[in-house]
DNA sequence: CAAGACCTTTACGTTAACGTAAACCTCGGC
DNA sequence: GCCGAGGTTTACGTTAACGTAAAGGTCTTG
């Protein structure tokens, strides 16, 4: 790295209500902080996943920002597409002034996560167990293979 | 259908030891039993990880196969590729004739995809707590709509 | 024997989520 | 003044996991 690790301005005297840590992130810093290219994060931009603010042509980031990457990632993890995400993302968002209808289907799209993350949690248990099965079989075939081979 | 389940024929006397219950099953069959096409599992078998009997050009599928079908799916709504999926279940396959570097390779394999596991299970607490709490504000903002709009 | 219902193979099409390459700008340090 | 480490856009390439015809075989039921 060329530069430091970015930080904003120290904040003057008169700044706005009291923006606790006002760090900032390039795109390269996030993209090692969390494990992925630069094209991914792009691409996140690109798909409205992501909206950072522009210092010229540079991208910067904020906590804001950084706070979606993660959530993002965590989603894709539980094999949610972008899609998926951008949809609860982009309501979350317009919820303070989100009229009935939208934030019914906002709880609705959540109920079915929800279902979603419910059965994941059962297909995690019942494949730990077929795991714990396969490597029982396979430790007691090693010990059964005594000192031959 | 045209044709009533397929069970196969009658054991006679002097069958094998004892197939308990040799149901079998046609790709359509499968397909309605768990929701998928069938071209889903022509191809599941074209990555290798189903191989049913023929009668002449026909697939017949039995309870191995079926479980092969279910363990494969299950896999991959927890996000696993095909490609992890077979690794497994080929590897599993070979075990009682597998040399102590396989076996020991394939528990390398169980314990990552265990970890993987926990990292989601863990995922989907973290999710379920985001979920309840952008419910928790939907219902306010909704709540607090009151009888306007 | 014709019509359905089911099966088959072959093969090209599609979508999501990036990878990869080219060509360029820009800043700080030697 | 230029070099290297970052950043940028544009655009074509790739992979997995199927979808979607098209063209044909087999059986059974009216």
């Amino acid at each position: 790295m060329t530069q430091p690790p970015s930080t904003s301005a120290p904040a003057t005297a008169q700044d706005g209500p009291l923006p606790r840590q006002r760090r900032t992130y390039s795109i390269g810093e996030l993209a090692k902080m969390f494990e992925v290219t630069t094209r991914t994060i792009r691409f996140y931009e690109q798909e409205g996943l992501l909206a950072p603010e522009r210092r010229g042509q540079t991208r910067i980031y904020d906590e804001k920002d950084r706070v979606r990457l993660k959530l993002t990632l965590r989603g894709k993890r539980l094999g949610f597409s972008l899609a998926e995400i951008r949809e609860v993302v982009m309501m979350y968002d317009a919820m303070p002034d989100g009229n009935r209808r939208q934030l019914r289907r906002l709880i609705e799209i959540l109920t079915d996560k929800r279902r979603n993350l419910e059965r994941q949690l059962e297909d995690i248990r019942l494949m730990q167990l077929e795991l714990d099965d396969v490597e029982r079989r396979a430790r007691d075939v090693l010990a059964s293979l005594g000192d031959s081979d």
